[in-house]
DNA sequence: CACTTGACCTGTCCGC
DNA sequence: TGCGGACAGGTCAAGT
């Protein structure tokens, strides 16, 4: 799922919708999405509020008051969801009718036929939750509560020290942000000049390269570019790779101002989808006409990943 | 080394 | 309708 785009669009809804709660409860029902243990939960996270929201690459980091951070990645199919209001439902419906402790390893209840009143743009999803594919529930202290679902189970979130989020290994290795100003089309070159002997999509996917470019965008900035995905890095002209570094940027810009791309299961942080697909150019568009020359789209498969490419734009 | 291929999971869709 | 296989937005570890 979530690409730099979708991750950003979460975090700027978490920003608005849960910086300044105080947690009171925290639980999972797995321990691969959620490993801490319960004496991690009570001791930093139970009584702590939210003070901050922050992104690198693909990974949202949430920051406590108690010098604890959560990390999050969602993968393919993760969510994080803000629901305000429904729990006072739920905890009628729950086996013994009393509102659950802070414990990691209990099992979250999923039997909630709580509706959200007045028809949320996606009440299809959030007044259901939590569902099974709900890993970690958050409670704060007025009730609201977010939600880390997570279909396919490749997704995490662990509770960090804040001066420790520097030091894992992902954050170690990640490549530079692509949409910040300082990052120069001098940078970009580097960077990918060094990568010579790789084809270029595999090489925009490498996050140690530069981060939060996934799949989709991929496709789009190559598109952009008119290259072919399974190009040599060393084969590039300059003039190309400018290209390529101006797509990523433009792509992913408008995917933002766009709320993301929901292909499947991608929500934002109120349960909202991505309109950016209804944009894209290449993208799951397979057999329709591409918009600049006309000719068919194509689907190949390239650095072992489905990849959408104009059969007369983008020549090997 | 640098680069490529499976594995991790669950769900859905497509062809027989 | 059922069943098997391919595939899905990401990243690692293990292979070549």
């Amino acid at each position: 799922m979530p690409e730099l785009p979708e991750v950003e669009t979460v975090k700027r809804g978490l920003d608005k919708l849960i910086v300044g709660k105080k947690i009171i409860a925290v639980s999972s029902d797995n321990a691969k999405s959620f490993p801490n243990s319960l004496i991690d939960v009570n001791s930093f996270a139970v009584n702590a509020s939210f003070t901050n929201v922050r992104r690198r690459a693909k990974v949202l980091i949430i920051d406590l008051s108690s010098g604890y951070s959560f990390v999050i990645h969602l993968k393919m199919t993760g969510q994080l969801v803000f629901v305000n209001k429904n729990v006072e439902d739920r905890i009628l419906n729950t086996e013994d009718g009393k509102s659950r402790v802070a414990n990691s390893q209990i099992p979250i209840a999923k039997t909630s036929e709580a509706r959200f009143a007045g028809g949320h743009p996606n009440d299809s999803l959030i007044g259901k939750l939590p569902d099974k594919s709900t890993r970690v529930e958050i409670t704060f202290e007025d009730n609201s509560k977010l939600f880390f679902n997570d279909q396919r189970k490749f997704g995490w979130m662990r509770l960090i020290p804040t001066v420790e989020v520097k030091n894992i290994d992902f954050m170690k290795k990640v490549g530079p942000e692509p949409l910040e100003d300082s990052f120069r089309f001098s940078d970009f070159k580097i960077r990918f000049d060094r990568k010579k002997r790789s084809n270029i999509k595999a090489t925009i996917l490498d996050q140690s390269v530069i981060a939060g470019v996934g799949n989709i965008y991929a496709d789009e900035s190559l598109w952009y570019a008119k290259i072919h995905p399974e190009r040599n890095v060393g084969s590039l002209q300059a003039t190309e790779l400018k290209k390529l570094y101006e797509g990523i940027r433009y792509t992913m810009k408008l995917s933002i101002e766009k709320g993301g791309s929901t292909d499947r299961n991608y929500v934002d942080a109120e349960g909202k989808k991505g309109s950016y697909l209804t944009f894209a150019k290449v993208f799951r568009r397979e057999g329709q006409e591409c918009e600049r020359c006309g000719s068919e789209i194509i689907k190949l498969r390239v650095a072992g990943r489905g990849t959408h490419i104009c059969s007369r734009c983008q020549e090997l």
